[in-house]
DNA sequence: CGGCGTAACGTAACGCTGTCCTGATACTGT
DNA sequence: ACAGTATCAGGACAGCGTTACGTTACGCCG
């Protein structure tokens, strides 16, 4: 009983993607819940009823970053090298990041104060890196590399994320960042 | 001729330490002009007579943290061994981002809106990576890396942001944190 | 079949934000 | 002493996220 809701998915949906437009166009300051339901035709009550808050709006949009990421490690095949596999996985979070800059932002830097990760969204984050992780233990199973998972991991995990955050605040202004990628990912697997 | 300034340098440290600790405690939402004022006891005026604006003090905090960076570099001795100054440079960089945690957001997250870090603030950033760069350049010289001058740096830089940022975000929990240090940046060298 | 309960609607208000304008203030040069 | 002027504190303004309000549209029950 009641009104039947008109704020379906679809609205959902088409919310999404201009909050994404938004960001990525106009930067964070201008993604608004008065601008958002401007943009797509609808009422702000709109975003309260189906997000909640506008933490919610930009929580979603952080679930999808990670979706997007997890999906980019699914998309790279299983090569004989466990080593191979670990700098492809590495060369699809770099790409990962470059192919959604603004979603990347909110996975890692928080533009929107009004949202921060909470242990929840913490632990779906942490999730997405099973294959990576997978990837580690396998290259350590067969000696490839040596050391601790969990600490491998996370040392793979802090150089593909620092050289990402580095070629999207565009700072290797006239340099060569596929040869960075190269050469940085290079090292370190060979230093493992 | 006209009224003498009151609002001196004095008030202006007063308000940089304010916003770092308002940033610190209650993030960044809590960094507003007003609450700013309240807290050193001031005008929301004297703000924008000394900083123009709020993306003004938050730049002043951008430069701060470069050079409380550049600061932990220089206080890095230098060593013989070219990689073990390569090490020291960066256990120097990880000691500066946790030591001010509120300053490397402020640096690589951008997260108050209203600052983003302009093509000058950004050279400026980049000035301070000149001691890494010289370590790499004698590392280069000696023969103990080889590859070239700037792509190794910004492999080294991306290395320990990425740890760093990481690390702040608090993800490797359970981890031991010194162990990934050690593993990624004795890796890195290796490699190299 | 008609009216009521209910749930979702758009709108308008609230308390905040960053910024700018207004009138008062305090000092300097003549 | 006085006029001129640069700076002051505080309020005004537009916009923000959020919520309370009155209205509307539907399913149930008499």
């Amino acid at each position: 009983m009641g009104r039947p809701r008109e704020h379906d998915d679809d609205t959902r949906e088409q919310l999404l993607v201009a909050a994404g437009q938004l960001l990525a166009t106009d930067g964070p300051a201008a993604l608004s819940i008065r601008r958002l339901a401007d943009e797509v035709g609808t009422s702000t009550r709109a975003i309260y009823s189906l997000f909640g808050s506008k933490e919610g709006v930009v929580r979603e949009m952080f679930v999808a970053g990670f979706e997007g990421l997890g999906q980019a490690f699914d998309e790279v095949g299983r090569p004989d090298d466990p080593v191979e596999e670990l700098r492809a996985l590495g060369l699809a979070y770099r790409r990962s990041a470059l192919d959604r800059p603004h979603l990347y932002a909110v996975m890692f830097d928080c533009p929107v104060p009004e949202f921060t990760p909470s242990e929840a969204d913490d632990a779906f984050a942490l999730a997405r890196l099973e294959r990576l992780q997978s990837a580690v233990a396998r290259a350590v199973d067969v000696g490839a590399v040596v050391g601790n998972d969990m600490e491998i991991t996370f040392a793979l995990w802090g150089l593909v994320h620092g050289l990402a955050s580095l070629e999207l605040s565009g700072v290797p202004a006239g340099l060569d960042a596929d040869a960075v990628w190269a050469q940085a990912l290079g090292a370190m697997l060979a230093g493992l």
